[in-house]
DNA sequence: TGGTGTGCATACGGTACCGTATGGTGTTTT
DNA sequence: AAAACACCATACGGTACCGTATGCACACCA
């Protein structure tokens, strides 16, 4: 059995450093990413590594770009949609990126944005994949029957809540959590709050 | 001049250690805050730190501590209101939290998020902040005259947005990113988007 | 069956930290 | 003025990394 999730079989390819590291950056953030530790957690030496990489920035570029590739081809997957079945895609796109099922994802996706305050490419990279999600999401609004402003604000509004949400796990619910996440769903959706009337 | 914005006068005290290294942090992150690091920064040497200091997480405990009661001192100061004046206030905290004005203390707070998510210590401090948040912001939308729940859904999503928001800042305006947030504090308040009809 | 290349181990020097021990200097106390 | 103390510098041993150099085993190929 491997000693990790990642299927350490015989080889330890160029692929599976680059997978390996990603999860690490996920648990322990881009500082955990260190060639030592990574070779320690795979039972294997540095050796192996600089065979396989220039240096700790070859693996990270990598990692940055296979991540990108991912995330894009994510997003253009879950937002294409056949003519006619556009709300029944939003509708779709909301429930899953707001239900945040896919934890170490999301772990991954956190780390890269801190690593992206501090880091030039790594911010390149997210501010890319923030655009084509954006994008993307704001296509799939707009077929939806909204004006090109609302769109923009939905998505907006979608991906930053996930992720601010996904920052503030583990707060314990207000009144009813579950409830509240449905409430916010719909807005995103369009169905409005009541607004008191001082507001 | 001094050479930093923290006012380096005579005595590095404790708390100076601390209101410093907490520059650090939002700039570095948690694993940036290293004491030989800090020592050279300041001009002077570990023999300081470890006067005023047992060792590092002696430092790094003061952090949280000194982070979570500013925290709690702001959240509390914010949302406090005569009576009569809270829907004023409500619309003042969208605004002053949505406009993320205060970029360092944002640094700070997402530099904290990260902290937690691998040191359990922080993510109880970040946890208590959050839930102070959401009670003192929940109170003040009930006294404007949402309902319970409505009150609850508006706090979470309304620190949700603003954390995601600053996670995402770096991104390139889709159609026209003042307007859209605009539109947002808008949401968030209890105006709706108009829904589609598929929606 | 010697040769060639792949994939990794071992060994080394170097840097950046942590924490301790100890010394020195200025200020306050008696 | 001498003792006591606050505050910091210097010096040291130890660990965890990075990157390089080199050796070694195994496969494949002629």
């Amino acid at each position: 059995m491997a000693r990790d999730s990642t299927v350490k079989k015989d080889k330890m390819d160029r692929e599976a450093w680059i997978q390996a590291a990603t999860e690490v950056l996920g648990e322990e953030g881009i500082s955990g990413v260190r060639v030592e530790v990574l070779a320690k957690r795979f039972s294997v030496t540095k050796g192996s590594f600089y065979w396989h990489f220039k240096d700790r920035q070859d693996l990270l570029s990598a990692m940055l770009e296979t991540w990108r590739e991912g995330r894009i081809k994510d997003i253009l997957k879950q937002t294409e949609s056949s003519p006619g079945q556009e709300a029944e895609r939003t509708k779709h796109v909301i429930e899953v990126y707001s239900a945040a099922k896919n934890r170490k994802g999301m772990q991954i996706e956190l780390a890269m944005r801190d690593w992206a305050r501090r880091d030039a490419a790594c911010a390149a990279v997210v501010e890319e994949v923030d655009r084509i999600r954006l994008e993307c999401a704001g296509k799939l609004f707009l077929a939806s029957g909204c004006s090109e402003q609302e769109a923009a604000t939905r998505s907006l509004l979608l991906y930053a809540y996930v992720f601010g949400q996904s920052l503030m796990s583990g707060t314990p619910p207000a009144v009813d959590l579950a409830a509240c996440k449905t409430r916010i769903k719909d807005i995103i959706s369009g169905r409005s709050l009541t607004t008191p009337p001082g507001l």
